[in-house]
DNA sequence: GTAGCTGCAAAAGATTTGCACTTAC
DNA sequence: GTAAGTGCAAATCTTTTGCAGCTAC
């Protein structure tokens, strides 16, 4: 979490953008959270530690973490955005269950060389990507 | 498209619903858009046809055929939800130009199989998947 | 005849923004 | 000192919903 830290004061002094108490705050309960967090859940926590944090300085920080590539944000249907820290983490993707919103996460490197041949064929340069297996978890299925 | 709309007509009878003109109508257009739309777009492409068609229905109605499976709904980050008829077509994922906003679509059986494979091993049961390729299309790598 | 539909306008949610004041560097 | 950051409340935007009147079956 210290190496997170670091990472984005580094990206914010690179950027001339300073790091403020609410930022190191905000950074510290995002680095904290175990994986896939909403905006609002982190401002919750971080509203515990200290009450002078608004929702206007989440949402921008959570902005600069992942345009720093020090978070990743998900879409798994439910309305908000999910966060999910990626210091030290390597890529995967995800299962969701649509039932109890359980998240399994895997890595499959067949997949993603697959994905680069694809995207060869295309003359595509890919930033990102998302691949989710949506439907329901063994405990779902009765 | 009369496909389209005798299956959704099909499905409706199922379940007890009726086929009002403002379905016939919306469903028509949706079935006539060439791939990728918002409800925004329905909506006005809808209206010029028959002012009598609120955005309301419109959104009732993406909703019925997406549960119904003869459309598919997307989120390519852009703030609102796209749609794409799948009456007759086969499952395909999608390439997002982060730039101009062109949409490559592609097929790839294999990565199909190891999504398969994937969910197996987690005794998870497959109901949708989603898989999208983020970056810049050839043109816009200059 | 009646359950299901419709339009409308209001509500709901998530996220963004304008602005006057504050602060890190 | 000053450019950048902050909280707040209002604004945005998409999607959903309550309700009184309408209509397909």
């Amino acid at each position: 979490m210290g190496q997170a830290i670091e990472e984005f004061e580094k990206h914010l002094q690179e950027n001339g953008l300073k790091l403020t108490g609410q930022r190191r705050l905000v950074v510290q309960k995002a680095f904290s959270m175990h994986r896939h967090f909403t905006a609002d859940e982190l401002l919750d926590i971080s509203r515990k530690a200290d009450k002078r944090v608004s929702k206007a300085t989440v949402y921008r920080t959570l902005a600069l973490l992942t345009k720093y590539k020090l978070l990743d944000e998900h879409d798994f249907g439910r309305g908000s955005t999910y966060y999910e820290q990626m210091v030290g983490y390597a890529h995967h993707d995800h299962l969701v269950c649509l039932r109890c919103g359980r998240i399994i996460e895997f890595q499959n490197d067949a997949i993603e060389k697959l994905q680069d041949e694809v995207v060869k064929e295309h003359q595509f340069l890919m930033l990102t990507h998302s691949l989710k297996l949506f439907g329901l978890c063994s405990l779902c299925q009765r």
